[in-house]
DNA sequence: TATTGTTATACTCTATAACTATA
DNA sequence: TATAGTTATAGAGTATAACAATA
């Protein structure tokens, strides 16, 4: 009875790829002998695998902070917007609000962010980092913005900056 | 016990965003009053919020065929590939044998596949599309295709080839 | 009447272990 | 001993309904 999902339809590659192709180009796969040729023609499939590639990576470094993506999205917001409310970071991160009640819970057990009462509207609380939380985010951020260059290591900060640009105009409304 | 799952850090963007930045730019979010922008500075963030716009079309694009992109994939694939094997779909599309088990049975009963006993291995089956199934897959695969024009609309051909060029070299290893 | 945060819950996707039949 | 396909099942992520407190 539920929309199909479309988060889970993205899974992180682990097999080997073959090279690049020109859009219209059909050519058979050489390590494995499978042809993907058509489906790297598709700017969904290569966006999915480079987001993951991304996100591998940064699962990868952020593990020593225990934080998964959306965690360092969560505290990240925080930081950069004291007093926020959940409501809006559900908003901002497209979180439902019962899936965000599970991690702001844990965030809260773990120290690193305090719920305060809100200042006009009673029925909602204003999230703040702890001093704790803020050297976590501050050394969390630092690693993700590292993280740039070396998944881009290819790539030089122009192509970076082009690759990045050309991303938004896709997904922008 | 598990490794954490990559898939899932990505989900469905539904709330609004502001305008592009530069990587190191620092604004205040318009629409919300929510600052979002250091998060539009990473390249795992736009690839995923890409990605998912593309996918958000192509979910309703492949509703008519009754298609998730994993089956898509998985019927292109054979079409492309006849005889594969499930190992080498799995292999190919980086999907864990036993979840494959039930989406190939679907395919099975809705009569787009047929399983024949392997040539030369008699644990393996050879996946071929049924005449109803090469009907499916090539208005399908004819969807996706047109797709790639609509979602870059913004996009220039050049652009796109640009884009997805760039892409390859994120996730190449 | 609408919204915030919350509980309960169901559905989907992803992952591991283990089995069978063949290689 | 290893591999292809399969079953069962556990875990994570995502979704809706409904509630109390407040706007």
């Amino acid at each position: 009875m539920t929309a199909p999902s479309v988060a889970n339809t993205l899974r992180r590659p682990r097999g080997p790829r073959k090279a690049a192709v020109a859009p219209e180009a059909v050519a058979a796969e050489a390590g494995t002998g499978i042809d993907t040729s058509y489906l790297e023609t598709l700017l969904g499939y290569n966006a999915r695998r480079a987001a993951l590639a991304v996100i591998t990576v940064f699962l990868r470094r952020m593990a020593p902070y225990g934080l998964r993506p959306v965690d360092f999205s969560v505290l990240t917001l925080i930081a950069h917007n004291p007093g926020i409310t959940s409501r809006q970071v559900c908003a901002a991160l497209d979180i439902l609000p019962p899936n965000l009640v599970g991690m702001i819970k844990s965030l809260d057990q773990r120290g690193l962010i305090e719920r305060r009462p809100h200042p006009t509207d009673r029925r909602a609380q204003g999230l703040h980092l702890s001093p704790a939380g803020k050297r976590l985010q501050k050394n969390a951020q630092l690693t993700a913005t590292q993280l740039e260059s070396d998944v881009g290591s290819r790539l030089s900060d122009e192509e970076l900056d082009t690759l990045k640009s050309l991303l938004r105009r896709v997904y922008r409304a």
